[in-house]
DNA sequence: CCTGAAAGGGACTGCGA
DNA sequence: TCGCAGTCCCTTTCAGG
């Protein structure tokens, strides 16, 4: 576990605001020089904390606005199954995150849909597929209430 | 609904997989000149398709791994319950997502939190504080399979 | 750990096609 | 739309404290 000195914790909540903020303007912000300001940031890079650097789409604007929470139990609890379940889900484009739960269900998924037609077409052609499910339930969200990529770094 | 022709695609793609990509590189990799590209990245940015661009922590590093989705009822669905919920929710630091759902419970949260006792805190001083909640089911994640936040730009 | 200087490269704009 | 060329600013490294 790295420690991050106050600094750092203004670097790492500038960034996840904006990724593309210059060194410049962070090392101002932060009232660093560029220099030091970069090495600090090389570090975080380095040191892991920064996992990476994405740009973000809008759902709506490219036809996806539709989220559906879906519960998945396996026929077995098997490491081959389980195995045989993840690899086909990481080949899924349609699947953007899935968990290994504890509780009722053993895998939760979200998947990015078009409406309730592109969900059916997504649930034909990939979910009802996976290998080893024995139980499907879909949730839909009907509105994303709140939403971030970015934790709160407590100073 | 905007139309992106194949090299907004390629754009989309390329910055979703590396957000902070300098457009120099970005030109070169689409077969573009600088300017032509910078002006199709800015046009994609002002039409709202790129909906902004983020550092991505390492939730490991900074000591929070643990994700716990949370289904919550309500005691009312009325308006003025919702909004009161929500409104709380969105100024909780420790949820990072919720929803309104369709289907059983009404809405459903992600906390990230620094294992059970960190999330028993959450829950204790946070959670259970919402306004309006009748029931919550925490179901905690064992492992993230995968996880992204790039859409497939089907070209 | 920091600052500052200097070189090299990128961002951005205006113009002609 | 594109590419080109010019200007300005930023990035990055290195020397020195």
């Amino acid at each position: 576990m790295i420690d991050l000195d106050v600094v750092d914790r203004k670097i790492l909540d500038l960034l996840q605001e904006d990724g593309r903020m210059t060194n410049a303007e962070l090392a101002d912000k932060i009232n660093l020089s560029p220099s030091a300001c970069l090495r600090r940031v090389r570090r975080l890079e380095d040191e892991g904390v920064i996992a990476g650097y994405v740009m973000l789409l809008d759902q709506r604007a490219i036809g996806r606005p539709d989220d559906i929470f879906i519960e998945i139990t396996l026929v077995s609890q098997s490491q081959e199954c389980q195995e045989a379940f993840e690899r086909a889900v990481r080949e899924c484009r349609d699947i953007m995150e899935c968990y290994l739960m504890a509780g009722e269900a053993d895998y939760l998924l979200r998947v990015a849909a078009a409406g309730t037609a592109d969900y059916e077409r997504i649930h034909k052609s990939h979910l009802s597929r996976l290998p080893g499910v024995s139980r499907i339930r879909s949730n839909f969200a009907l509105r994303t209430v709140c939403k971030t990529t970015a934790f709160t770094c407590r100073i």
